[in-house]
DNA sequence: TATTATTTTTAGACAAGTCTAAAAATAAAT
DNA sequence: ATTTATTTTTAGACTTGTCTAAAAATAATA
């Protein structure tokens, strides 16, 4: 059984990994918000326990073993994201907190009761894909809307950084994160974007495309 | 904030305090299986923390404010142990060690949103009642279905000790712990019960009465 | 490449919560 | 009312996970 601690750490590797090639130690450290000494202790740890490979001063990866306990972290996570929005009225913003402590309790069937209970949702509030229980997990990609082809589909994530304004239109026009969003036609003299969200035809300027932050699927 | 051991041991003196009029260390060593050394450590740092009386050799009491943090961890305990049976299919004897862990997640309005949900339920699935926000809780008494006039109503509890065969003729019946009965009449000839139970009537010997445990309110 | 800066590890300390073993207080029994 | 038994507390140790401060390794720069 591991602890809530080391499920923290490694959840913590794991999506470091997605965005960087090697992890280092300071790199886990501010993310978890802790010491770099702290950290250099639960590596060993985690390295005893094979979970992750471990050279001093050169940095860690997951092993087989530790990605499928971050995996099954994350799924419990984004199961529990989507209980709380769905079923308890939560908004998406509000549940990271509450899901972080959820994540860690100890019951095999109990989510697989809960993703009967929810539907078998593949995606959380956030758009995030939830990995099954054998801990696959859909690949993901962050992309620009206006970098998507015609008829491609992806998820509202977020905007570009100081495009704040955007994100309130948006909230007028009752698209949140999490929405689906498909490329029906560009036009090629202004590259405005004519897209479907929640079977509602929309069109964005190309300014809007490219501050508009979707993840797409392979 | 409290930790998840003082909330145990806050919850475990509210339950002995049900049972018994003074609480010994020893007999929260026992409830907790934990070493009495232990206890006294923890009995008094909640001293401390003004959650109970406490006199070296003489025994410990909650305070108001110990009450109501036991009360408010024993509503989340029945809040989820009534989610996990009525809405993800547990049985009411699989879910003590789930709501064990669930009861120490730390959100108010986390609760609150799962009352709701659950309808704002007033007896958990085993028949105990839910205390609500304020900490007040349904006084329960232990009673055999014998003590019980016409037309009052109780909640099956269990069955005394040694009479097995009698649990399995309850299941075979249909009839679960956590059920619901009320006394229809009392044949004065041979103190047969007639009662209903999920709007069903059943008979039952004046032995059976003797043997069945209720929980009723006052 | 020698020096400086940064990163990472080591060493030692601390808090929480538990334990064992021994001492002290209380209760029971002769 | 003494002695014996039981309960409870104290004292000290251990584990987990964190920290600070200093040392060691690596990386960056002049």
């Amino acid at each position: 059984m591991n602890s809530q601690s080391e499920e923290d750490y490694l959840k913590a590797i794991y999506h470091l990994e997605m965005d960087y090639d090697s992890i280092s130690t300071n790199s886990v450290a501010d993310y978890l918000n802790m010491k770099p000494s702290s950290v250099t202790d639960m590596l060993k740890k985690l390295a005893d326990k094979k979970y992750i490979k471990y050279q001093k001063y050169k940095g860690s990866s997951l092993t087989k073993k530790g990605k499928l306990i971050a995996l099954s972290i994350i799924r419990k996570h984004r199961l529990w994201e989507t209980f709380l929005v769905e079923k308890l009225g939560f908004g998406w913003d509000q549940v990271h907190l509450i899901a972080e402590q959820l994540e860690h309790i100890k019951s095999e069937e109990l989510i697989e009761n809960l993703d009967d209970f929810l539907g078998n949702p593949k995606y959380d509030p956030h758009g995030d894909p939830i990995p099954n229980k054998e801990g696959k997990i859909e690949k993901m990609n962050q992309k620009l809307l206006v970098e998507l082809k015609i008829q491609q589909k992806g998820i509202i994530t977020g905007v570009k950084k100081g495009t704040a304004s955007l994100l309130s239109y948006l909230d007028k026009e009752k698209i949140k994160l999490g929405d689906s969003i498909k490329v029906l036609e560009v036009l090629e003299f202004d590259g405005t974007f004519i897209v479907e969200i929640n079977n509602r035809k929309l069109t964005f300027s190309e300014k809007i495309c490219q501050n508009l932050l979707l993840e797409t699927y392979d």
